[in-house]
DNA sequence: ATGTCGTGGATGCCACGA
């Protein structure tokens, strides 16, 4: 017997200030896991009762103000781990864990990338560093006999169609070829886009600026990624963008992205 | 439209990050 369950990746910038509009796309669309990013709230902080109170169990990596990522799972995870491993970083950016369905072992991590703020900045070396590790581990994680399946804000649109305006923004952060060529390293190593794979040259976004009127006018670009290794694609049956939580009020600017597996 | 958010210090606005 097959079972279809759905992951979702989702940076809620604030789950406490996100707290309804969560909560309502949770009872709406009923995701088996959600993999969140920017909780801005230490662990002992998150409103874990309202999430609880759904049926979710909870794996927390928080952090006062900024960063913190977190897993919300209907099925029970296990061996959690926090941070990337061998990877010293003072920031919740990473989390991971698996759970067993139907005899199958289901890797699931939420990942934060730091934005960079800019090409010339220090913190766009930081971005890179980031990125850099993050690809070592998750090519280490990379097994045949599990379903990897890596969610989150990689602060990289890929693609030219993956923003609104290719020309304005080239070499912009967000959209220069060092952090693209980075990606797509990840990419490399046996991890699908699996929104790409799967709606071909359909041009979506997952995050608008919250200035300048950008939902509006539909200016974003697709920053958020569910990523799998071959053995979860081979169980993958859709992946979308949900953009309605975008345009209600007091929204996040990024939208959820989710999978669908028969597994 | 860089004419926005969210957080938090020490506030009755400002800095920071995104």
């Amino acid at each position: 017997m097959k079972n279809q369950i759905t992951i979702s990746t989702w940076n809620v910038n604030s789950v406490k200030a996100r707290l309804p509009n969560v909560l309502e796309y949770l009872k709406e669309y009923q995701p088996d896991v959600v993999l969140l990013q920017e909780l801005k709230c230490q662990t002992p902080d998150f409103p874990r009762i309202e999430f609880e109170e759904l049926g979710y169990n909870l794996s927390i990596h928080g952090q006062k103000t900024y960063n913190g990522v977190a897993i919300i799972s209907k099925f029970k995870v296990e061996d959690v781990i926090t941070g990337i491993p061998n990877y010293a970083d003072e920031n919740s950016r990473y989390i991971e864990g698996y759970f067993v369905l139907n005899g199958k072992t289901i890797r699931v991590a939420s990942v934060y990338v730091p934005n960079g703020m800019d090409v010339n900045s220090e913190k766009f070396g930081y971005k890179k560093q980031f990125l850099d590790a993050l690809k070592n581990h998750l090519q280490k994680i990379n097994k045949y006999d599990e379903l990897v399946i890596i969610g989150g804000d990689y602060n990289v649109a890929n693609e030219d169609i993956d923003v609104y305006d290719p020309k304005s923004m080239r070499g912009q952060v967000c959209f220069h070829s060092d952090e693209q060529r980075k990606f797509n390293e990840i990419l490399n190593c046996g991890y699908f886009d699996m929104f790409r794979k799967q709606n071909g040259d359909k041009q979506q976004f997952s995050w608008w600026d919250y200035r300048g009127g950008a939902w509006q006018y539909n200016k974003g670009m697709r920053i958020d990624y569910i990523l799998t290794n071959p053995l979860a694609a081979d169980h993958a049956v859709k992946t979308e963008i949900i953009t309605t939580p975008r345009g209600k009020e007091k929204a996040s600017d990024h939208t959820p992205v989710v999978t669908t597996f028969e597994v």
